[in-house]
DNA sequence: CATGAATGAGAGTTCATTCAT
DNA sequence: GATGAATGAACTCTCATTCAT
């Protein structure tokens, strides 16, 4: 059910000269502040190339149209997200399947609140259709990560693993999402994260005896 | 840090004649319609107004502005959405937190399973800043239920009460929604919910010990 | 290898409403003035709105994008051509062929007298390409009357009606075209039409004998 | 009513060095492939420098501007048909006017027969504007050499020459053009050609008594 | 001289909203 | 009240042209 890509998204070219890359550059934090600042809606690609100083014209060299802005946007979070999450699977490949969620809940966590607006910011303009197509991508990328560092801990029947993996990144993932949404204060958020590792840690001890 | 409304985003007048009733409900269900099929992009006045049989005139009659429009969706939803959770938690007064929490969970799965791509329709309506405010409304709302469900539980202390309810309710809550969201087959939801119960079960016996 | 319509040019609705029908008039209108004036290049969607008294918008009510505007034109001005051969055409059915080709060339050369600079104007639209097709079902129209009319003639074997029809046609309005695209002076317009008929009626006599 | 020249439309300079000259000679063909492949519409600067293998800048240095480029094609295809006219109308002085009109027929059939595309491209390229003036000053200097070549002719009188040079260029222009923009195929073309001769020669011969 | 990144005026098009009928 | 034609600000995107490197 994964949607398609419909129109060209990425990036131009990869930008490889120096004044190139500063525009560039130029451009993906003004989409940022803009996309903070105004929302999804009042992203236009004037005012992106207007904040980041720059001509709309320069700005569709590198960008084929508005929403390739905001896919490489995404695709950037994501691939540092991916890339996070797979270092830390790797780390804990073998290591028992408590420790393991605990630095998995860890990771997620940190990456969510490094930069917590944008975050949200990006949660919000996936609505636009085509960045779905991203996400599945990514979701399956870090779903592998996850399952194969749960399929080499010690203490996890194999035909568990599977069924597992899907229970705790669904409960992890939608319950820190959820925890950044609320607009909570930093106590509560801290509260949050001791809970739910505390909530993975019983339901492990459950199923392992 | 709830953000304020700045237009008028509530219908006109409460519709009682016949003939209104009609009309507004033709225009509730045609939003929904175009809202499924076209994304919030591809959402236009004109568009509902045609689908729902009714001239943009009559419309702006109504709805004082689109976004009214989608308001009123939303606010529609999650009316019924806090009253089913407000029921369950009347019926659960007094009962223990285990099976409380058990209810919880059923009654918000159910509301997810009956209209699941509406949920996600309006999941992203909500990028359109002012339904923020609603949102926050409805969530203080549903969490003075459950808060109150859970302090009548004869098996919590009171001092644990706030604490269990945000990490249970945004553990819920979180899951729920990305369990929807993942484009999952029925089995594998099915296998999920037995999943969560299971891991607040787990993790009240451990603090209630 | 005819081409193929790719887009929508047909105007969006016949309007039937006495609003409506001077509101399409004045667009007409102000197209041929902006084409006459600033010709092709120079034909944007506001300079034709503003012409025409009207808003962009209501402009795109009825021409669902700029080459309908042109097309629209093309087809009124090549329908009232074609219906003029049509007519000629059926009025000289039975009669001698060089009576026929006589009267062909005067309905011809009459519709381009009308309105020269509209003909040149369109003339040139033409070079955007979807037009192409619109050339070529009028060609084939009007050639079917032209070829009728000469296979009614007394005096004209059968088997050299088609020949005769394109030479004939491809000669007269070629040479037509031309006539006018020369920016000639009356005088010589009127020898030149002088010098096709008799031409023409040479050609007749001598394949006749 | 010639329309006067209101930019600088020829090249810079007559290329002399070598590389300039294959560089222009790049650009003259890249220009004819772009406008025969996406037409006028298409036909963008950088486009045509891409197709050139040069960079946009060169391009500035030998053509001021984008009609210029057009503009020397058509200079070019002109001066080549001019020559041709020319020289056959050279070659016939003194010849009867029969064989010298069906020796000019024979000519412009020829180099239209040659690149046919580029013909229909460049005749619609001058749609801009600025290349009427262009197309004036060739057609005066065709007319001299044929008004030229029918005052040597032995057998057509001095106070004649100049209608019957009118006639016969705008009747074969005229047809020639024509039988190329229908889309004819190659039968029928040659069909034609027969039959304008004919048609011709039986007026020459008409008049001619 | 060559390059091609940068420019920005201006084009086509959409759509929320109004108001004469 | 109901209608839907009219409005026009605002948006996305293109491309001829320039000029620092």
């Amino acid at each position: 059910m994964p949607p398609t890509v419909t129109k060209a998204l990425k990036p131009r070219k990869t930008p490889s000269q120096s004044r190139s890359r500063v525009t560039v550059d130029a451009i993906y934090e003004a989409t940022i502040q803009v996309l903070l600042s105004q929302g999804m809606v009042g992203l236009t690609t004037t005012g992106v190339a207007e904040r980041a100083g720059v001509s709309v014209g320069s700005m569709y060299q590198y960008f084929p149209n508005k929403q390739a802005l905001v896919y490489a946007l995404n695709d950037r979070f994501l691939t540092r997200l991916a890339e996070r999450v797979e270092e830390t699977c790797a780390r804990m490949l073998g290591r028992p399947i408590a420790e393991a969620t605990d630095a998995l809940i860890d990771t997620y966590w940190a990456v969510k609140t490094e930069r917590p607006e944008l975050t949200r910011a990006l949660y919000r303009s996936v609505a636009e259709l085509d960045n779905d197509a991203l996400i599945y991508a990514f979701a399956a990328r870090v779903d592998r990560a996850t399952t194969d560092m749960f399929r080499h801990a010690p203490d996890i029947p194999d035909d568990e693993v599977e069924q597992t993996n899907l229970l705790l990144t669904t409960v992890i993932y939608g319950s820190v999402r959820n925890a950044f949404e609320r607009g909570l204060g930093p106590q509560e958020i801290a509260v949050l994260k001791t809970g739910l590792k505390a909530m993975c840690q019983d339901h492990l001890r459950s199923i392992g005896s």
